[in-house]
DNA sequence: ACAGATGCAACAATCGATTGCAACAATTTT
DNA sequence: AAAATTGTTGCAATCGATTGTTGCATCTGT
């Protein structure tokens, strides 16, 4: 009735298993990686221990060996928005399809939330020997980071606006384009006073503002009113609420998100005022939450899921060493019931 | 003009600094680690110099000799529900918080998204070598394994209900006075008439229709009807929309999730069924969408910020050696519009 | 019966850091 | 002036795997 007969001895390392199988360390490695240069029967017997005794072989010494670490670093940065918090719908959204994907792959994935405080944030996490590769959801206000680090470190591929000449490959939407969508179909509603809610110190979202106003100014409507609204969701319905009285006469909201939308919606419905009777409003982003809503949000798809497909695969690209460019995809008006 | 002026030779690892600062390995690491057993200038000299080559230290090797990796995995089984995406707003509001808690205490986070189909997925988990701790969210159907790996795998924390004499230690509301909770609303409301929509074959889940069920026996009324639906969401409102017709006379629902408690009302909504006025309908989870739909979900409220800061307080507790026991939280109603 | 081929396993270098211990010089104490 | 102390640095082992090379049997063909 002694312990060690029902739960064997518990084994460190290769080099353990090896002196138990009367073997090399050698060995015991290949056979355990199946290889075929190790005799069938030794390779069973090796295996057959190893299952006894619960060994698996320690990962970081294998990594750091083969110098391939099979884990992708998903990287949020919070730049601008510091209070803005990781439980976004939108970020949450993109990190499940990424990790879909990413797994699906058989690789691990390294999640990290940074405060951009300390300049070299983003060298820190590519030159840390963890990573084979690098995503990063959003360019906040760190385009130069950003792009100091693409000049040497290739496998990078980051959600967000793409501009002329810049260095790092991105796939994102055409957020200009569908900022224009957004007004296009406010206009079509019939408004005239339009507004954009949310801040424009991302590159994205002041894509979406301008594209808004190229909109406005086809239609020969004034230059739209852009309303600061910061990502924060626990004080967001509180500045928008604030921004209320600002927008005596607008008719038309053109949001920067859909979770703003949302709580857009949300405060006017607080105010009594009906949407889209009243007021009409567009998202962006088209999060399975906007169909969810009541009313069921009108919004600019970004078809997050084959976005999300389409960095992994361009990252996998360049992990090979193969050069891409970036993904620029086309938005397209969802519409529901809010505008 | 060479470029090698303006971007230095690349160092690969210390030794090569060491050869350039003319001092051994040692001293390198000890420079870069800030050890006073360094001479300030010497110190000084090779810090300098590895911010001018842009070098950083190796973690993966660091690791492996210090023997504490600093990362946390963060892992959510998906066990009967293959199809239920890490999109799920529950997994991705907790999992924004223990990014919080983690980040701020300088983990790291690794996140897998495990479908259990081999027996021994877990054990590859905390056996890699690559975790100094365990979070895994919500037990699915997979409490042997958990119960399995508790035995001799301290440092994990597991996200689910508490029961008797289990082995792995939980932090989790409690479930089954959830559901009475949820019960007891609806029959405050005036209803008679209740069901369960959810499936129940996650521990978690059959808790809380068990006290749904309590609440019902209590007041007298017959046995609650129990719906199947599953977690994933493209197929969900489906299924809610195929269980209508068994619910004829139904006039309170108590939801197995906030997430399905939107979809029910937004697919009564779709049959011109009114929430509250003709049925009644309670969730779940209290996830920050709650309070942002139209209209405002009544729900049981899990406080998912301080069960995912309990969680990580708790893994510490772990890491440093110290026996914790599994912390069940209080359910709270959080009665708003649909109830 | 012997050269050459083949199969299998051991040896040892390697990945890139950290760290206890020893060594040496400079300084202080006796 | 010798001994003891202090401050720096180098040396070499270590973390736990992987893998190219070498060596030894055994087998094949002639």
């Amino acid at each position: 009735m002694s312990t060690n007969s029902s739960v064997p001895a518990r084994i460190r390392n290769i080099a353990e298993l090896a002196k138990l199988a009367g073997v090399s360390t050698g060995t015991v490695s290949r056979a355990l990686a199946n290889k075929s240069l190790v005799n069938a029967e030794t390779r069973e017997r090796i295996q057959a221990l190893a299952r006894e005794h619960g060994f698996r072989p320690n990962q970081m010494a294998r990594r750091l060996r083969v110098q391939e670490t099979r884990v992708i670093g998903v990287v949020v940065p919070l730049g601008h928005e510091q209070r803005q918090h990781l439980s976004d719908p939108f970020f949450m959204t993109i990190l499940g399809h990424l990790a879909d994907a990413l797994t699906e792959s058989g690789y691990d994935i390294m999640l990290s939330r940074v405060i951009p405080d300390e300049e070299d944030w983003l060298e820190r996490i590519v030159d840390s020997g963890m990573l084979d590769g690098v995503l990063v959801i959003g360019q906040s206000n760190q385009f130069e980071a950003l792009e100091r680090v693409a000049q040497y470190y290739r496998p990078m591929v980051v959600w967000g606006s793409h501009t002329p000449d810049q260095k790092h490959c991105t796939v994102g939407v055409d957020n200009r384009k569908g900022g224009q969508l957004s007004g296009e179909s406010l206009i079509a509603a019939g408004r005239k006073r339009l507004a954009f809610m949310g801040e424009i110190r991302a590159p994205e979202l002041h894509e979406r503002f301008l594209g808004l106003c190229d909109a406005a100014k086809a239609a020969g409507l004034p230059v739209p009113l852009q309303l600061n609204t910061h990502l924060a969701s626990d004080t967001m319905a509180e500045e928008i609420a604030r921004n209320l009285d600002r927008m005596a006469d607008i008719d038309g909201i053109a949001a920067g998100s859909d979770l703003i939308a949302m709580q857009t919606v949300r405060v006017l419905a607080d105010h009594d005022i009906a949407v889209p009777k009243d007021i009409s409003v567009v998202g962006f982003d088209d999060l399975p939450l906007a169909e969810q809503t009541i009313p069921r949000l009108t919004t600019i798809s970004q078809s997050i899921a084959k976005g999300a497909q389409t960095m992994v695969s361009l990252l996998f690209d360049r992990i090979a060493g193969i050069e891409t460019s970036s993904v620029e995809m086309e938005p397209v008006l969802i519409k529901r019931d809010t505008a």
